[in-house]
DNA sequence: ATTGCCAAGTTGTATATACAAGCTCGACCA
DNA sequence: TGGTCGAGCTTGTATATACAACTTGGCAAT
């Protein structure tokens, strides 16, 4: 690690973090205008500007245009949670995927499904059902409608070789998504198809995939709630990414 | 709605997302320069720059000094969810938000806690018992562990008018978290606490939060698994926000 | 043939300057 | 008294310019 200077605009964001994480600076108390922190900081306005854009970017502060520069109020911020990608995921943890394929056919669209695609009762769907293997262990069952005239070529797809996750995407990659993440008792066959324990319950991803500015796929994908957990690093954004280290072993349960 | 006229980096920004999303660029393409968007555009080249600079904070592209500006490789890019203050997301529904306090103490760190927080064995602790209610019917427990001297105060709040996160985070507020999801069968003591049916399972979150580069506090937020789910919404950053209207109700279950 | 080095192109940062647009408050006027 | 307008602040955008650091490719010297 050298200890190479960081850049001009850097160092004022850090002042006014540390400022605003030492409780200096509280949440709806004024930051310094860009014309002053040109006096103080000795810096240019365009880049004490792209100093607080940037936090503002990140959620540290409010700006209005004639008024000035605020801390923003924490308690609203949300805590994020990623969730991967199921290949992905398995061969960054240096495991094996592989992937079953129990149907993909094409559907007449009907009732809830037309309804979470914004479609009319009857137009054509594709329907995926696959199995994905972590090392020959079953880790999720992906239940998947997709719209079929945005993606003609589906039923042609391997989709052992390529998700349709990746697939979706190469064909039309800045989407938007909803999720739901649920705990549930899984049905028969689910619990069959990963192999679960009687009353385990299952973890489930239920996700709507938006691109050009309508629905194209709807997924709900089953995990096996003893052997399948969603992971979720969060640091704001513009944080050196390994300030905390590792993941850790985080454990559920001590006794009450 | 008026028709103002966006403001020209935005108006590059979307160009370059358009020839991404119809396919033109593909992943891992180059995409023009500076000095071929100064020409092309008839731009200044630090208009270019900030665009090109927010389309890398965004995710859309990759820069490297001296080689150039490429499309970003998407299928590697995660959904993101959001896990919202338990009292604010009831606020938010309308709903009235209570809370119970069934333990606030101190206590000497232990096992596996004391290596989760990372502190010694012995290192005095505050652990919080709380459980939450919507509307009257419990919707989580919240079983909380804080490093005593980071939060000295503790014993005195009152938990039922501040939630201990929201507590914390005006302590210090830009903190770092990680997280885990999972679907468990919870103890008696749980399953009664949040008046659970006998085999209903209970969607668990796991969140270690940091501050000034140590963790500070460790909670498990247990939630019954019928009438409890996480939702989320993910558009790239900088996309209008009511681009997809509503989250809409999502059925998880048809028969296979 | 290999090595070394330099030129050209690229991103990254920093400054000075300019104008537009929004907000506040006080001076001024009717 | 009440209202209006403008001075002076703020942020937001845009440009021109400059230099540093990095990458690549080709050319020259060894």
């Amino acid at each position: 690690m050298s200890a190479t200077v960081k850049p001009r605009y850097q160092q004022l964001k850090d002042m006014i973090i540390e400022r605003i994480s030492s409780g200096e600076l509280r949440p709806a108390d004024r930051v310094p205008s860009e014309n002053e922190l040109v006096e103080l900081m000795k810096v240019s306005r365009m880049t004490a500007n792209r100093a607080l854009r940037e936090l503002t970017d990140e959620g540290y502060v409010t700006r209005m245009a004639g008024r000035g520069t605020y801390v923003s109020d924490f308690r609203a911020k949300s805590h994020l949670l990623e969730v991967h990608n199921i290949a992905d995921e398995i061969t960054r943890r240096g495991h094996q995927h592989s992937c079953k394929v129990l149907r993909q056919s094409r559907q007449r669209s009907r009732g809830k499904i037309a309804g979470a695609l914004h479609v009319e009762q009857g137009v054509d769907l594709f329907h995926l059902l696959l199995v994905h293997y972590e090392n020959g262990m079953p880790i999720q069952v992906e239940d998947r409608h997709v719209v079929a005239d945005f993606a003609p070529d589906c039923l042609s797809q391997d989709f052992r070789t390529i998700t349709p996750s990746a697939y979706l995407t190469k064909i039309s990659p800045l989407q938007e998504a909803e999720q739901v993440v649920r705990a549930v008792q899984p049905n028969a066959a689910v619990r069959r198809r990963l192999r679960m324990a009687d009353d385990e319950p299952s973890l489930v991803v239920i996700r709507r995939t938006w691109s050009h500015g309508r629905p194209v796929t709807f997924a709900r994908l089953h995990h096996p709630g003893n052997r399948y957990e969603l992971t979720g690093h969060y640091s704001p954004p513009g944080t050196p990414k390994s300030a905390t280290g590792n993941v850790v072993e985080l454990e559920i349960y001590d006794h009450e």
